[in-house]
DNA sequence: CCTACTTCAACCAAGATCGAAGGAAGTGGC
DNA sequence: GCCACTTCCTTCGATCTTGGTTGAAGTAGG
């Protein structure tokens, strides 16, 4: 359940391709490990053709350390994360650099296999135009809504989805390893690999056209009984004690506040918004009327996120999605926050956004997926050597 | 951070006193360990004289197993919970069974030298009455408020507490390793230890004269950034929008639905209630106008519960403190937390009482403070074991 | 050119845990 | 009584990890 700080095949391959580490004595520093255990997992790396030394770097006083650089041509995986209107897909090397990355106009609205298949043409375009080298690894999506075993149970606005096992028609159609996961675990599990700040405890927030979190425990994501952690979009809150809510209570927070609610509001008002990422645009123009709604929305989360950090008393709330674009947004977030929490759980807090941006979920995705992968191949090039060394030996 | 199915010296202890294992095979599948490492370790223990062969048990068929105890008289270790009125203290011996625990009239709100005095003084009543055997080991202390370096940080009805070092006063006046913290993180501790369900991630609510809870995660306990973890007292409720709480911001949960809200509710109906057990009695004796006020707080928290649920997805909510011993408050709150809470999230989770009851708390500070002095001990007997050999080898 | 010093990475020993194997101590059928 | 079988516990090597040491490689200064 824990994977924060272990020198995992991905962990390493992440650190040199990154750029945070070169050599086997920056590793070791880096993971906090003795210098004789990353020698062996680079020789294990090496072996398996993922990692190659790739010269000399230069000497700070003694011995030159011999630069590590990741095996390009060893491989990708690619990403998408399916958002209500819009989808972000992207590719990674297998050293977790994102190599490319762009929104396409497909949302979850159509028929999941529709989706699915429209996803996959767009991906092989994206692929065709990027042009990585070596193979694809495998693949990592994530939805917006709570998934177990690969399907979404609660689709509050994919109609359709619900019970489709989108990992298995996934499979199908990339023909490689596929995970499927919320997206806003995803999220989270980017954040907090690519961005890694010192802290343990993390609840990574998106706010898009619908909201929702992912709890970092121990630098690895919580998943509590059912994979549903993170939900706080019905949480009850004043504001919105008449509305409507697709869980079948009234006065949900997400009912009120959610990317999807401000666009309903402002539409109501005779405003020509259609999406998220429209309401932000003209917040940023300043508009009266949505910043004050804006505002409005942002406060509110402020709120929950009190009882949320009250609760969980983690290190930092990191903030993401197409709303956290805005900077009255944040804003308004940090102050509801701080004007309703107990200060002794904010002394240490850190509130800010995610430094990984609208790319957080793709990062999670393809980090999730190739840690599976490389450790199957880790784990399949052992194997190998053990079998015939048994032979010749006796 | 995690230690929960560790074979840490502490729970071998409890294993064999509880009864849950009384041989070295018993211990090993307990445990999830080989055999030849629990086999090593209950050598260890017994060369410490923790633990001794009793003799033989029933043959099942093969080889009899040596039936294994704790040496009870290797000494025993005392806790207190502390609360606003009343406090519960208690001894355990070593292999963490409960020897003793009563409750005395002692508050916290005199000064903290003052109580604590007074708790040193009972607990040596008590201990001349159970005389439990060996020498006093350590002792475990619970506070009714968040607890950091040994000192309240956020003493609500207790006034002069703020920033005394208790954990440093008590080991004065006990001589003895000492450890101190929240209530509730301790009761969380205690029911999550000693009744072992299969349940990795818990929140265990102590409903008294205030609410707190405690939050485990994958077995061991969630401390979050400032040890502040589990602090749902301070959420915002419609109901209680214009009543004051200590924290400073009005319309907190606690301020109207906490033991001490109830009485102060019921007090300025006419009724005759000093404590919050007096609550729960004349609940009990269905006086109309006490158990509508006792079924409100349970609704109250139940929907409160439903966020924290929501967020945390956690196996199981487990009830504890004066309140819970209500049978109206335990529905309420199930019926309040159903009814606000997602069905994907309540679908796997068990709401029920803390079944260690009101010795919770003193199971967890006993356990906590067995697991420091057990390694200590543990470690000073290696060090003797291992220095004489280098003398004489050389 | 030689020496002193720094840094890197391979080697080694120590500690923990595990699985396999085996001895010890029983039961039960013949 | 003998033998097969079961169960319990210990012993032994294998594996994985870690920290410390050593030798290799290189720099800086005289």
């Amino acid at each position: 359940m824990v994977d924060s700080e272990s020198p995992s095949a991905a962990r390493v391959l992440q650190l040199v391709a990154s750029g945070a580490a070169s050599s086997r004595t920056e590793l070791a520093t880096a993971l906090g490990v003795a210098q004789s255990t990353v020698s062996l997992r680079v020789q294990e790396l090496l072996r398996a053709g993922v990692l190659t030394e790739t010269g000399h770097g230069r000497s700070q006083g003694g011995r030159r350390p011999r630069t590590l650089a990741v095996a390009a041509e060893a491989g990708y995986v690619c990403m998408a994360d399916l958002g209500g209107a819009h989808t972000r897909i992207g590719v990674l090397d297998i050293g977790g650099r994102l190599l490319h990355s762009e929104e396409i106009p497909l949302g979850a609205g159509e028929s999941p296999q529709a989706t699915l298949d429209a996803l996959h043409d767009a991906v092989h375009t994206m692929l065709d135009t990027v042009r990585p080298s070596g193979v694809l690894l495998g693949a990592g999506i994530g939805l917006p809504g709570p998934v177990q075993d690969g399907a979404v149970t609660l689709p509050s606005r994919m109609p359709g989805w619900r019970g489709f096992d989108a990992a298995h028609a996934l499979r199908r159609t990339f023909d490689c390893p596929v995970v499927v996961d919320n997206d806003a675990n995803l999220m989270a599990i980017g954040e907090a690999r690519v961005t890694n700040r010192g802290k343990e405890n993390l609840v990574v927030v998106k706010a898009g056209s619908g909201i929702g979190s992912g709890v970092i425990v121990g630098g690895a994501l919580y998943r509590g009984n059912d994979n549903a952690s993170g939900d706080i979009s019905h949480m009850r809150v004043a504001a919105g004690a008449d509305l409507p809510c697709s869980c079948g209570i009234r006065g949900c927070f997400a009912a009120v506040a959610s990317g999807a609610a401000l666009v309903e509001q402002l539409r109501a008002k005779g405003m020509a918004v259609e999406s998220t990422s429209d309401v932000v645009r003209a917040a940023e123009n300043a508009e009266p009327e949505v910043i004050t709604t804006v505002r409005a929305a942002g406060s509110l989360l402020g709120e929950v996120l009190a009882t949320i950090v009250n609760f969980f008393n983690p290190d930092a709330v990191l903030l993401g999605g197409a709303l956290s674009t805005s900077e009255a947004y944040v804003a308004a977030v940090r102050a509801g926050l701080y004007d309703r929490c107990l200060p002794l759980s904010t002394r240490n807090l850190e509130i800010s956004r995610v430094r990984t941006g609208a790319d957080a979920g793709l990062f999670g995705a393809g980090l999730l997926v190739l840690d599976t992968v490389l450790d199957e191949r880790l784990a399949a090039l052992a194997d190998s050597r053990t079998e015939p060394d048994e032979k010749a030996g006796v």
